[in-house]
DNA sequence: AGCCAGGCTACCG
DNA sequence: CGGTAGCATGGC
């Protein structure tokens, strides 16, 4: 296959007949992590209150390198210490946090980053954040937040993430140490800019990656 | 028993 | 600037 921007929309197109539609962003409400049918596939209604759009920027934050399976775990605490809200968060003491989120793993640094984004969050009185905001509160680098502006606010912010370099880099579109707005760039340049476009294609490269888990075995062209 | 997971910060040269 | 050690749990 000849290499060019044309190939990110003929890829998306045989990523999603191959998987069907992923159903992203992992919400608590529609947890069926298990059976392989996506979360909400085809409704991209969501999030449909702040409840779930914070839920999301918490997700995005506790995943950062981590396991989706443990941040689920840290979220149920959340959700059960009654911390799955900025309010509660801001007020919480660090000590109960770092018990609930320890789970998702690096959870000193996670606790903190949790405080300093409910803050953030409630600053924000419900507007759409900027992106070079998200970037200034502390342990919010590039992908966690456009995935909070793709999935959390509908913002049509391409995510780049280990997999996407991983695979694009296999298939030949740049180097996998390529910077991330450079590969950002590309995706946003040879894509219609359409928000549930991003959001299925992001999880559909999870989706192919997670399928073929290995760092090491190439992952086929589809 | 290692290796790995949907990164980021701090600090180094 | 570019490069990397450190952060930590749970699943396979």
């Amino acid at each position: 296959m000849k290499i060019d921007l044309d190939n990110l929309i003929s890829i998306y197109k045989s990523l999603l007949k191959q998987y069907g539609r992923q159903g992203w962003w992992p919400l608590l409400s529609c947890e069926n992590i298990k059976n392989n049918k996506g979360y909400h596939p085809g409704d991209y209604s969501y999030p449909r209150n702040n409840q779930q759009k914070f839920e999301i920027c918490v997700g995005a934050i506790l995943t950062q390198n981590t396991a989706w399976t443990n941040v689920e775990k840290a979220l149920f605490n959340l959700k059960d210490e009654k911390l799955l809200n900025a309010k509660a968060i801001k007020d919480s003491k660090i000590e109960e946090l770092r018990v609930a989120v320890k789970p998702a793993g690096y959870y000193n640094q996670k606790a903190d980053y949790l405080k300093a984004f409910s803050f953030f969050y409630l600053s924000l009185k419900g507007k759409t954040p900027a992106r070079a905001e998200l970037f200034a509160v502390k342990g919010i680098g590039p992908e966690t937040a456009d995935s909070i502006l793709l999935y959390a606010y509908s913002m049509p912010e391409f995510i780049v993430d280990a997999y996407t370099k991983r695979m694009f880099s296999q298939l030949g579109f740049f180097s996998e140490k390529e910077r991330y707005h450079n590969v950002k760039e590309m995706f946003e340049k040879a894509l219609p800019k359409d928000v549930n476009l991003y959001q299925e294609y992001h999880a559909l490269i999870v989706k192919h990656a997670k399928n073929n888990n290995s760092r090491k075995n190439k992952i086929a062209e589809t």
